[in-house]
DNA sequence: GTCTATAACCTGATAGAC
DNA sequence: GTCTATCAGGTTATAGAC
């Protein structure tokens, strides 16, 4: 009964390509990405790749669905628990993104680029849960805050703990720091951005 | 004495050309553009783009920094003028930056993506002022609240008010409002963010 | 499964007539 | 200045040997 015993561990050829592919989309974006470009990456040969994925534009479509899922997947567990409060929801939110983001820098930026003008493709292949009040961290909004729009706060903190990562190049650029100064603010933010978000929950 | 009469009053071809370049690089960006496509949508012939810009890399370039001055340039004026105070300097950073982005919706998703990884060659053409104690806007922060890193509260800004313009194509998959819904509230966050960023500035 | 060679097409840029 | 025609090089994808 035992079937598919393969000992097909973790670099078979089509996980390098993957993985090669990962790299070089996220750092270029799709067209500025050629398939050779992958192949060498991952080092094997550009026939390869197509004989894997047939082409470039469905390597890309399953690396686009990985990164959409990463990126925001990590809201799901959080925002639909029911069993923590406002507070709690907000302190994971901030610390999880800039965790990950601090990991995967250029995630944010191609997620964001390459959706554009692709949303209406994306509706059909990805299951997306709409932000309403079934959602538990929704509704603890609008109990704290009935007269405003619960989206106003979820911009707010998707806006101060993102944005840095998105406009990191033109931060690099105008602020008078170095990366590593840069890269310990973010840090700090994982303490600040909820105090802040607390402050702004009361303000009149 | 009068040289150039030239009656050339606004659409030379010259000008048809880099209208068109503007519209087609901040919809698909530079590597996704063909010169096919601005020859097309400017309604001229692909040689006279090659005639007037040399190279798609030239034309390029000088678009893009007509749009990188229209992205930050609206933040000079206000941040060093000694003779405003603080809370109106948020006002009109946040104001300014929501009218100007509702008529280019584009802009910032095309300015943050084009400038990754060309930051070195950008700091070459680009006089850039340095985030310093030198500009006004700094300095009344850091009277405030000596005990945190302004540039904290310059991405609170900025983040909070151009996030919202950059995860457009996100939030409208997302959040259960129509296109008319999102617009509204970004025009609401004119006055909403100013309130928040107040109360962000006495938080302990 | 993996490679080399090549087909088929696309893209930026130019030559040359008007 | 503006056009048509075309070149030269690059890019995706496949055919076919091993």
């Amino acid at each position: 009964m035992a079937k598919k015993v393969k000992t097909n561990t973790d670099t078979s050829t089509e996980e390098k390509i993957k993985s090669a592919a990962r790299k070089v989309f996220m750092q270029k974006g799709y067209a500025a990405t050629r398939t050779r470009d992958i192949a060498e990456e991952s080092g094997i040969n550009l026939a390869l790749l197509n004989y894997y994925f047939r082409s470039k534009e469905k390597l890309f479509n399953e690396i686009m669905m990985e990164k959409m899922q990463q990126f925001f997947g990590i809201l799901l567990p959080i925002v639909n628990d029911p069993t923590t409060k406002l507070e709690t929801k907000i302190e994971l939110i901030v610390a999880n993104y800039i965790d990950m983001l601090s990991a995967n820098p250029d995630l944010p930026l191609f997620v964001l680029s390459e959706m554009k003008g692709q949303s209406g493709k994306i509706k059909k292949i990805l299951p997306v849960q709409k932000v309403t009040d079934k959602i538990s961290f929704i509704k603890q909004l609008k109990e704290r805050r009935p007269d405003i729009n619960p989206m106003h706060f979820f911009m707010n903190i998707l806006g101060m703990t993102v944005f840095p990562f998105v406009a990191k190049p033109a931060l690099e650029l105008i602020a008078a720091t170095n990366k590593n100064q840069l890269e310990a603010m973010l840090q700090e933010r994982k303490k600040l951005i909820p105090v802040w978000v607390k402050a702004m929950l009361k303000a009149k």
